[in-house]
DNA sequence: ATTACACGCGTGTATATACACGAAATTCTG
DNA sequence: CAGAATTTCGTGTATATACACGCGTGTAAT
């Protein structure tokens, strides 16, 4: 029947890295979206302004400084903000720069932020049920370890 | 050495774990891309490809059976279908049944398969590299055994 | 047979994602 | 200081993703 080998780790990895961890991203995606529906924000947005509200000096992030930290494309955080400035939860103001930007999260958005929260924790505890703390812990700690090994492009192999 | 560990498992897992792994998808997907660009085909194609290709009785997938095997929503593979389609590497044909249709891979869809094969494995490669035997061993033996738990919806707790 | 329910599928709608490109501002150089 | 290079940003374009909804087909119940 099913050749399981319920052994700890030696095959090769079968299967594409890529495409699994997609796959997983995207279950996991579901959960914490499903959870956080009462609140009327999906996970990235959840996240957008978590990473918005935290300021590391005094003035709000920019544009760039915000997309590094949610380690993503500028652009595709220029997009992701649209629906939160619609809403009213993000401002966008003037910048340390004439051509920079500042991210705002309004009062509504803290607002907002605040009421997600209880169900953002509701997710975390289950998918900690779901996946077990061990498990849990060894995907934070390897997530941790291979972010920044990626961080150069790497195309055309070496 | 490699200091796989410093310490086995014991915080409490800091942060989000749905963002975090979102973010991990869109490095590794970023790497897989830029490898398989000379193919012109992104690896979300490159897997539909493959998975369509691999038959398990003698008829080709029918497009609910093909979104079960790839993870996804049925309307996301039905969208998912449309470059692959219009690009001539996918046919969609008719299913046991009238309702049914299946996902056919054609002669030309084949050949740009087999031409994108080598670079996806550049990519796996360079995976590998970067992450490191153990680590990406760990990395799929975790989302082997996550995915699976993930599956019920499972809404507001329980 | 007729009605009712279940199944398979696509579309409308909305968001997420990134690359190529170009505009505007700032800084660097000669 | 004028021109070049750099920085910061948004848009155009294309794909990925999923939920709500509705249509047509198959199957079960009366």
């Amino acid at each position: 029947m099913s050749p399981v080998n319920t052994s700890p780790a030696q095959r090769p990895a079968s299967g594409c890295t890529c495409f699994k961890l997609r796959s997983l991203a995207r279950r996991v995606t579901q959960l914490y979206d499903h959870v956080l529906a009462p609140s009327g924000l999906k996970v990235t947005q959840y996240s957008l302004l978590a990473s918005a509200r935290r300021r590391e000096g005094s003035d709000p992030p920019t544009v760039t400084e915000l997309a590094q930290r949610l380690f993503t494309d500028r652009t595709t955080l220029t997009r992701n903000l649209r629906p939160l400035v619609a809403a009213g939860f993000i401002r966008i103001g003037a910048g340390p720069d004439e051509r920079s930007k500042a991210v705002i999260i309004t009062p509504k958005g803290e607002t907002a932020y605040q009421a997600a929260r209880p169900l953002w924790k509701a997710a975390q505890t289950l998918m900690h049920e779901r996946a077990g703390d061990p498990h849990l812990a060894a995907l934070h700690e390897l997530i941790d370890t291979l972010l920044p090994r990626l961080d150069e492009p790497g195309a055309t192999a070496n």
